[in-house]
DNA sequence: GTCACGTTTCACACGCGGTTAACACAACAC
DNA sequence: GTGTTGTGTTAACCGCGTGTGAAACGTGAC
């Protein structure tokens, strides 16, 4: 499940480096309509709404806050990203948002109140993922699953799997992977990474082992191979 | 009837205009020792707090915040000015404090912020329970219960399981779960947590124990293993 | 076919890392 | 004072993750 956040009426710079920090989605309603932000909406609503009132009317702004509130289905939290010269128009307006930013608008600032604001309400903040080819991991709870399956995995070939399946289609060789997986420099045993990736494919299962491609006399690649990359080795 | 918000470790400059300017009354305690806040609450109990954790060590801070969330009388709305590069430390900490400035300190800004948050008192409610699997916690009441059972845990005990069940299914390294629930700067103790886990595993109950997973060479995990976590699509 | 070279697979031993118990010490009650 | 309870430290124990060597296997060259 992904949280999305509206974002009106724009999400460019820093706003958007701040919903990629959080692990959010943004869903973009350029006008800022109520129609059009309907439209946007997921089956299970918006976990949260950013609305840049220094790039649109404020008194529109205002209105769409008003509306996202007093709906059958109410948005929170809503945050609103301000000019320092409209501060004082808050003023009365205090529950028609949640929580403000000034501009100009600083990442770890609008990240840490998305997060602040989406975890008061009860959002669990989605973590930063890895998907592919029927693999997903997820980094903050250190769990995979394979095509649903959860995948019980040892430390090694956790890292090792995230390793390859971050970089997918770039064929690694076996120096490459110690040295950025194992973090030393080869020591002569090779065939560890051999080992690893065996046990990975075991795990992997079957169908999906081939995720993991052995190209020969060069090193491992990571990606499903029916899918075509414009890749260059 | 005046509204008395606590002021540590000072007020002045910026600070002390947005008070006058949003027209409510500081109670200055230097030292921000809990004796010393309960000596200064006026007999109605202080409007909120306000607490520069840019002047003064950030741990003690942030202990202050939780004995001032976790007493018989809750001081909110709580409200931290913050140098910009103390943004991260927020993170898990985000039930501790209400709202946040980041320095240099704006007077409209303080000011804005502390009207919002005191008109807003009340509207928002901390979540004050936490459940998970079996495992119910009244954050009020200080109780937790597993499968009814009530548990009787120590302090540390108390907000170690806390933490870990308000951030179920993520990893974090004995070194985040000292910062985050001890409060310690120094790693040199990680064996504490082990410790702690290993009795929180046994008053939980053989059945329930594996609420709280190893990961090995990473660190705990709170949450039902059989049940998969909510981000499989 | 044979041979050479690279990869896969297996079995096994070492040691890291987690568990566990016992202890030290401070805070507090009586 | 003594006893109790909470908390952090230390060290012994041990399971299992991990790396290694060697044998088995596959592949391409000739």
């Amino acid at each position: 499940m992904i949280d999305v956040v509206l974002c009106v009426p724009s999400c460019d710079g820093p706003i958007r480096k701040a919903f990629e920090v959080t692990g959010v989605t943004p869903a973009v309603a350029t006008t800022g309509r109520l129609n059009e932000v309907v439209a946007l909406e997921p089956a299970d609503g918006f976990a949260g709404a950013v609305i840049n009132a220094a790039g649109f009317p404020f008194t529109e702004a205002m209105n769409l806050c008003r509306q996202l509130r007093h709906r059958d289905r109410p948005v929170s939290p809503i945050i609103l990203l301000l000019d320092h010269y409209q501060l004082d128009d808050l003023t009365f307006r205090e529950d028609l948002f949640d929580d403000f930013v000034v501009g100009p608008f600083d990442v770890s600032e609008v990240a840490t109140r998305l997060r602040h604001r989406l975890r008061r309400a009860g959002n669990e903040t989605v973590a930063a993922r890895v998907e592919h080819g029927g693999l997903a991991m997820n980094l903050e709870t250190y769990q995979a699953t394979i095509a649903g399956r959860v995948m019980d995995l040892t430390y090694m070939e956790y890292e090792l799997l995230r390793f390859l399946a971050t970089n997918p289609y770039r064929v690694f060789t076996r120096e490459t992977l110690l040295s950025r997986v194992w973090g030393y420099e080869y020591y002569g045993g090779a065939r560890t990474v051999d080992v690893h990736v065996r046990r990975l494919r075991a795990k992997l299962g079957e169908e999906y082992a081939h995720l993991i491609q052995t190209v020969r006399s060069v090193g491992y690649r990571f990606g499903a191979p029916t899918e075509g990359e414009p890749d260059e080795d």
